[in-house]
DNA sequence: TCCCAGGCTCTCT
DNA sequence: AGAGAGCATGGG
């Protein structure tokens, strides 16, 4: 079971079962973390600087509140669920082999806006590209605090112009994401109401936005709104129920569909799962 | 170099 | 409604 204390300005965890820092932070799900030359992982998510270590199964949050750990990181990194019980309740044997691969891996619950454009920006993009193009945005328009910049928000990126954007060297994606901060910036678009919504509803509402297809959509909803239930479909997915699923999606895509994507993902990329 | 990337829009059947 | 080209850019 999970212990938490807080000690010298930090909070430690204790005794963590199914999470992996690296696992997690670098599978693909969340763009702006990076592990520095002394073995760290740093980042800004929430407009909050994290500095985190993992020594097996303790993970130490550094120069973090209770306040903050319990207000946002808990939630963020999704301790809560029970990562162990929902692996052992898989049955198809390929998706056993992979969710036990990447037993680590927590669906993180990202600022629903920053999902959403961090996922219009990965369409047809490779994720060293898609790390530039984000830190790019950030890094011109977020606000500058400890450690780095923030996420910048819809109202700002919406009282951009596509010329002000051309900074981030995002290609065709530029004027989706204009679209996207016009629409959320404006209340076209209540992401907080999404996040309360039915996900058929929310998805089709989404998917209005210019450059929002189905795919973008749901990882808008499965990174960003805790909808744990949606499975993306991406080429690596597809790819991966070719080889390992015979082209069917396995039974276990029901309540917990987004972690088996996210396990099938990161078994497919590392294993370098090709046709 | 050249292929392709956590897709989507538009056009043409 | 289904298939296919085009899209911007650059990582490997």
């Amino acid at each position: 079971m999970l212990e938490i204390s807080f000690q010298n300005n930090n909070v430690i965890i204790n005794n963590i079962d199914c999470f992996n820092i690296a696992q997690t932070l670098d599978c693909g799900q969340a763009f702006r973390w990076e592990q520095d030359s002394n073995g760290y992982w740093c980042g800004i998510a929430k407009g909050k600087f994290l500095k985190l270590k993992q020594e097996q199964s303790k993970v130490i949050f550094y120069d973090t509140t209770k306040e903050d750990f319990e207000n946002i990181w808990f939630d963020y990194f999704d301790f809560s669920r029970d990562y162990s019980k929902i692996i052992q309740t898989i049955n198809n044997p390929l998706l056993k082999t992979a969710a036990q691969f990447g037993n680590g891996i927590r669906i993180l619950r990202q600022d629903s806006w920053e999902a959403l454009c961090s996922f219009i920006i990965s369409q047809n993009n490779n994720i060293p590209r898609i790390k530039g193009i984000v830190k790019r945005l950030c890094e011109n328009f977020g606000k500058k605090i400890y450690g780095g910049y923030t996420f910048p928000t819809a109202q700002k990126i919406a009282s951009l112009s596509l010329e002000d954007l051309a900074v981030l060297r995002s290609g065709f994606r530029a004027k989706y994401i204009l679209d996207a901060a016009k629409k959320v910036s404006s209340g076209e678009i209540d992401l907080d109401l999404l996040i309360n919504s039915d996900v058929n509803f929310s998805r089709e509402k989404l998917m209005t936005i210019y450059g929002v297809g189905k795919k973008v959509a749901d990882c808008a909803m499965l990174y960003g709104m805790g909808k744990i239930e949606v499975f993306p479909i991406d080429v690596w997915i597809k790819r991966a129920l070719e080889n390992l699923f015979d082209g069917h999606l396995p039974e276990a895509t029901g309540e917990f569909a987004g972690i088996m994507q996210q396990y099938i993902f990161y078994y497919a990329q590392q294993t370098k799962l090709k046709i």
